[in-house]
DNA sequence: TTTTTTGCAAATACTTTGCATAACG
DNA sequence: CGTTATGCAAAGTATTTGCAAAAAA
């Protein structure tokens, strides 16, 4: 069982924030305070639109374009996760299974094909939630090529 | 081997597409034809605009939201899979392994934990593609309260 | 006090839609 | 010939950006 603050999120996460904050040279702002426990409290992970609506609620003034700064903040610390993938739509005409790598830095998109051993089963508890159409898996991350770009700096 | 066509498209790929476009009743017009092969035929996951750019320089007429409406019909049919999720970005603070079923219908998104036996390793091969961030694995489908609701029309 | 962050407004990026004309079957 | 698809233009949605004022350290 963990500590609950008055508000729910754990202490443990709240430090966990803090800490992060100050390691990356991000101020403290009430904002992003409010920003983060919305996120952390919501079980129902909210676009920005719902983390302004709820942050308003306590703080009238909060601008859109101030979720949407810190949302992108959060995600850089690492904590906060972006469900899904954004950005522009991509496609694809291959119809056998298989899964991508996406390069953060430059966007590339390969392909991975997996070998039979590895393809991926659906588990029983996602098929209790419904009829499962399609699967999407993407790793993402710095690509070869980046990385040895980012080396030569 | 596969019989190809002049345009590296194979026979067989375009045969599949005539077929189901019959079969939903879609009319087999050239610009059609053009970005269904340009998707097929394009190893690099081309997005919206880099359809239309390549199909633009055998037909210079076409337009931009016939591209978007036809890859949306093509994506229907099945010929033609969507990279990554579009729409907007939803967020989660939960740091722990964990995938996500979502709704095609209602949006909304489950979560699904892994039971130990059941976390993705990353195949090597993907390591070999470059330093791996972040996994993201998501399906999709009709959750039960929609099938239900389906079921009731 | 110095630097970061905010709120505002405007801009951008991507995608969708209404409608008249053109084209498929 | 009847119906569907296209191109055009305009609208819509999601997100980002420049800048001056406000707030954190």
């Amino acid at each position: 069982m963990h500590t609950q603050t008055s508000c729910g999120v754990t202490a443990e996460q709240l430090e966990n924030f803090k800490q992060a904050c100050k390691q990356h040279g991000l101020r403290l702002t009430p904002q992003r305070v409010e920003i983060f426990k919305t996120v952390a409290l919501s079980k129902e992970h909210p676009d920005a639109e719902h983390v302004f609506e709820t942050v308003r609620k306590t703080m009238p003034n909060v601008s859109l374009d101030t979720v949407y700064r810190t949302l992108s903040s959060l995600e850089d610390l690492g904590l906060v996760f972006r469900v899904g993938f954004s950005s522009k739509a991509r496609f694809d005409a291959d119809l056998d299974e298989h899964y991508h790598f996406v390069c953060t830095q430059c966007g590339e998109v390969f392909d991975v094909v997996p070998s039979s051993g590895e393809k991926l089963s659906i588990p029983p508890e996602v098929q209790h939630l419904g009829r499962v159409q399609k699967v999407n898996l993407q790793f993402s991350g710095l690509c070869r090529r980046c990385q040895a770009k980012q080396k030569d700096l």
